[in-house]
RNA sequence: GGAGAGGUGGCUGAGUGGUUGAAAGCGGCGGUCUUGAAAACCGUUGAGCGUUUGCGCGUUCCGGGGGUUCGAAUCCCUCCCUCUCCGCCA
């Protein structure tokens, strides 16, 4: 959500980044809205204090005993009641036609941020590791069915399209890695663990900006909940209606969760394999800081991510997304892009995002120093550290040794039972 | 799911439809006193919006929304939340 009064201090630059962001301009259209509501405030202010003196007034004389020139103040104030509640109505209806209209918009990328219209005008930031080089390199599905662990068609029994069944050594590889990302993330990086509901209502999913309008790319149950997209929603949301201490700033939150997508705008992208399913499982890091602490949070949190990556001896390069293939709420991404041999293409496995005052905005999350009298929003960010399942299909396709079986990463051994391999099952 | 009780400022907790943004206490902040601190005493202490160069002025807010009334924390409707009992259940 924008502030209004920056709209009115600079509406070119307004509507020049909303032309960046691939909207139209918008300024014009708002800050008409925003006169007529600011005239109607001040009508109704004006009759309301007219009715507040003559109401007081007749408090006064009512105490009296004069019953009679309390019956004619009384007249007299009756007669200004359409004209209050028409005005009223009027202030009511501008400041929700305001609200609406703003609500759609997304965020302003900073002046950092590439111009650009997709994914093919991303920059790349860094690369780190080896690239290439394998031979005969199979896709993640490939290798899951071979080891007998990885159960589309059980998946579809159950559920339909973009699931899947994991099994044994698998299932179990899923919760290592989910682990040991959270483990380090609380333990060397000061993230507090969270273990938020995955059900929730729309003020909440409005607040980090997956609503209004992008309802279509969520599910929703017959009753009303929200199933989360992502932990962003929960984590983020935890400040929300809240006055913050600057003290206690910055808070830092890790959770695993599953994620739930529709995946409406993805028909026949990825249709094979987990790298698009419409649950997974994703370890989410939120940090909420004061405004000067936010660009520099923002490459705290992407190395966070990062060192995931080179703990587990996977390659991946940095990309800074280009101001159109930003998120709606961002106002600066790094994706994280993991080579998969199997693919021979580097694919997302994480995007950190800093988002301003956007979502404090929208979820009225403030924070004050202590000797200070006034609020102000607080800025928010969020990335995965990392796409757990996408974690799974990039070790199965980086070390699946020619014999069959896939290494285990050493960081991962003790989540799983100390092993350093997975070998097919046959049965 | 059924029955009932409640939601008031950072916290506890009063509140009769009429000078109540709201008693009192605690906490916080400032001051007096003190070498310093404590105690005591005095003062002060919510958020948003509109308007103004500024001091300020106005207005809204007692869980959210709507209504009745000249006037609502107080009455009505509705939603949300908390608690108690019953039922069910991991």
């Amino acid at each position: 959500m924008h502030d209004i009064n920056l709209v009115r201090e600079n509406p070119e630059a307004f509507d020049k980044a909303l032309r960046q962001r691939k909207a139209g301009p918008a300024a014009a259209t708002l800050i008409a809205c925003d006169d007529a509501r600011r005239a109607a405030i001040a009508k109704a202010q004006a009759l309301q204090t007219t009715r507040n003196e003559a109401s007081k007034k007749i408090g006064q004389v009512k105490g009296t005993g004069d019953d009679a020139a309390a019956e004619e103040l009384m007249a007299q104030v009756a007669e200004l009641k359409s004209a209050l509640l028409e005005a009223e109505g009027e202030e009511r209806k501008l400041k929700a036609q305001l609200e609406k209209a703003l609500s759609v918009l997304p965020n302003i990328p900073l002046a950092d941020v590439p111009e650009g219209v997709d994914e093919d005008d991303n920059q790349e930031v860094r690369q780190i590791g080896e690239v290439g080089g394998v031979n005969a390199a199979m896709q993640h599905f490939e290798i899951g069915e071979e080891l007998g662990q990885m159960d589309f068609e059980a998946a579809a029994a159950l559920s339909g399209a973009r699931f899947v069944v994991l099994r044994d050594d698998l299932a179990r590889l899923e919760r290592a890695l989910g682990n040991f990302m959270l483990d380090l993330h609380t333990s060397e990086y000061g993230y507090r663990e969270i273990n938020p509901p995955l059900l929730v209502r729309d003020d909440a999913v409005f607040g980090t900006g997956q609503l209004p309008k992008f309802s279509e790319d969520l599910f929703r149950t017959e009753n009303g909940y929200w199933l989360t997209p992502t932990a962003e929603v929960t984590l983020t949301n935890l400040v929300r209606d809240q006055i913050t201490n600057a003290a206690d700033l910055p808070l830092r939150f890790a959770a695993m969760t599953p994620c739930f997508r529709s995946e409406a705008g993805a028909a026949g992208r990825d249709t094979r394999g987990m790298i698009r399913q419409h649950q997974f499982s994703k370890v989410e890091l939120v940090s909420i800081v004061e405004p000067d602490d936010g660009e520099d949070e923002l490459e705290r949190l992407t190395a966070c991510a990062e060192e995931v990556l080179k703990r587990l001896g996977l390659s991946y390069r940095v990309m800074l997304l280009c101001a159109g293939d930003m998120g709606f709420s961002a106002r600066k991404t790094y994706d994280l892009e993991v080579w998969l041999p199997g693919q021979n293409s580097y694919r997302e496995i994480s995007s950190c995002s800093y988002c301003g005052d956007f979502q404090g905005r929208r979820m009225n999350a403030r924070f004050r120093h202590g000797d200070e009298k006034s609020t102000h929003f607080v800025h928010t960010l969020n990335g995965s550290g990392l796409a757990v399942g996408r974690s799974l299909v990039a070790l199965l396709e980086n070390y699946r040794q020619e014999d069959g079986s896939v290494l285990i990463p050493e960081v991962l051994q003790a989540y799983m039972g100390g092993r350093n391999k997975i070998e097919p099952i046959t049965r």
